[in-house]
DNA sequence: CGTTTTATTGAATGACGTCAATCACTGTGG
DNA sequence: CCACAGTGATTGACGTCATTCAATAAAACG
């Protein structure tokens, strides 16, 4: 077998951070330390994070899905966002004291809890790894604006296979996906919630879609039949992903023995 | 006449800083520095910044009004944020090569220009005034996610008076209001690409909301007629804009003149 | 003062929501 | 092993909120 590479292959927060820019070594041990410490488990559905609560660490996700949502007073719920295998969720958690809004457990989930102090430490030793962290951040946000034309502008039709496009394409960027397929446990109730639309209405769109023959979702895997024309129908632009290396200037200068990455 | 209290009065930039912590006259100077830097100016439905292109310099509202915005391939716009006097547009635009959306002015508009270099300079000599931009910048983005509630969950009647509610609420926090009544130069239309609903039915809706008694317009001034039932009306609630002065903990300890802050 | 933008109104259509019933699948405990 | 409850997906019928298309009026603009 090939020597053991400190990084892309198993590791999903490497893996995406390395879409910015390229890691030295120590970066990277400097990454999974973060990535590793003190992780913490929850089932399905349960709650990280409550409104209202001061947040003390931040958190990344080792394995499993988890989202932020919100309630509107008389019981409507709206996600606001999704976090994969190796999402952060907020780097700048200190700043604020009070969250607006719940993050919760889509799947069983495990979470890592970097406390301030670790964290000062290990982005003060590695600029380079906390570039990555806030280019991360900002394509959080951005992401966040995808959502918000998602949900201005698309029809049920555009929104959901958007949808499909987005997880697809992060999933990949972190190394999570085979071909064209990739975990997917998202049920037709979340995506209701995430697209602002009815589970009764997801449910009629979501035949459409199959009925098309873009994708095919079984066992919570889904795999795309036409990825072009997905983003086609669903007017996907990949440009707010920033997944172009747009960091590479910052570039570690390691001859060792990477892999070549993609793009 | 009083002595002139260099902060507050006149400029909505420190006016809305001091919502979260207390500067010290060194701070304010600075952001006043900040301020005032090489102002540029643009006519109503000027772009600002483009898509694609490398924003090189951070742009703070100085006069006027701006939003960001984005169009669908086929031509549907939305407008995903705005930015009124005293706003940031992004702090942390030197990590992202390529704009994914345009900046464009609303009104006539005044923006300063800051320099990485003077960025860097006048928030290493000023971490609290550093911290306090941090603050904005989160609370631009827990805006960017009210406004995802809005377009996901609310009807076109919560939209709008929501949208009311907040502009009124972030002018206030910036000293920008008389009473019960601001500056309200959004067209219609603007407001349609704002809460993606069609023009018409914003002409109908808001029609509505003045037939409620719940806010007059004349002549680009909102007055508000009951400012607890268009918060009841909307599903308003204030703590996603983090006003409760959170970083008190940080607070200048100034013997001097300032008059006491609300809250 | 003409020209463009903005606001308003009516009528017809369509997208999506609500209500309600059914069905498949899972896990639980007796 | 089966009964049962809970969740998730599906379907039909119907209602409603919002869009579209037009036409017009009223402001704002150069």
């Amino acid at each position: 077998m090939r020597a053991a590479a400190p990084s892309s292959p198993l590791n999903p927060f490497l893996r995406k951070l390395e879409n910015y820019t390229r890691l030295s070594a120590e970066d990277r041990s400097a990454a999974v330390r973060l990535w590793s410490e003190r992780p913490q488990r929850f089932r399905a559905k349960d709650d990280v994070v409550r409104e209202g609560e001061d947040p003390r660490v931040v958190r990344l996700v080792i394995e499993g899905w988890a989202c932020r949502y919100k309630y509107l007073e008389d019981g409507r719920r709206q996600v606001l966002g999704l976090f994969l295998p190796g999402d952060i969720c907020d780097l700048n958690v200190f700043v604020l004291r009070e969250m607006d809004h719940f993050i919760g457990a889509v799947t069983p989930l495990t979470m890592a809890q970097i406390s301030r102090e670790l964290f000062e430490e290990v982005t003060l030793a590695h600029p380079r790894l906390l570039q990555a962290l806030w280019w991360d951040s900002l394509v959080g946000t951005a992401i966040q604006r995808e959502w918000l034309m998602n949900l201005g502008s698309r029809t049920a039709f555009e929104r959901i296979t958007h949808l499909l496009c987005e997880v697809f394409l992060r999933l990949s960027a972190a190394g999570r996906t085979r071909g064209l397929s990739c975990e997917f446990p998202l049920t037709q109730t979340m995506i209701a919630d995430i697209t602002g639309l009815s589970t009764v209405h997801v449910s009629r769109t979501f035949q459409a879609v199959r009925d098309e023959g873009l994708v095919e979702i079984r066992e919570r895997v889904m795999t795309i039949r036409d990825l072009d024309a997905l983003q086609v129908a669903s007017l996907f632009s990949a440009n707010y992903l920033h997944l172009g290396r747009e960091g590479r200037h910052l570039d570690a200068n390691c001859s060792s023995e990477d892999g070549p990455l993609p793009g």
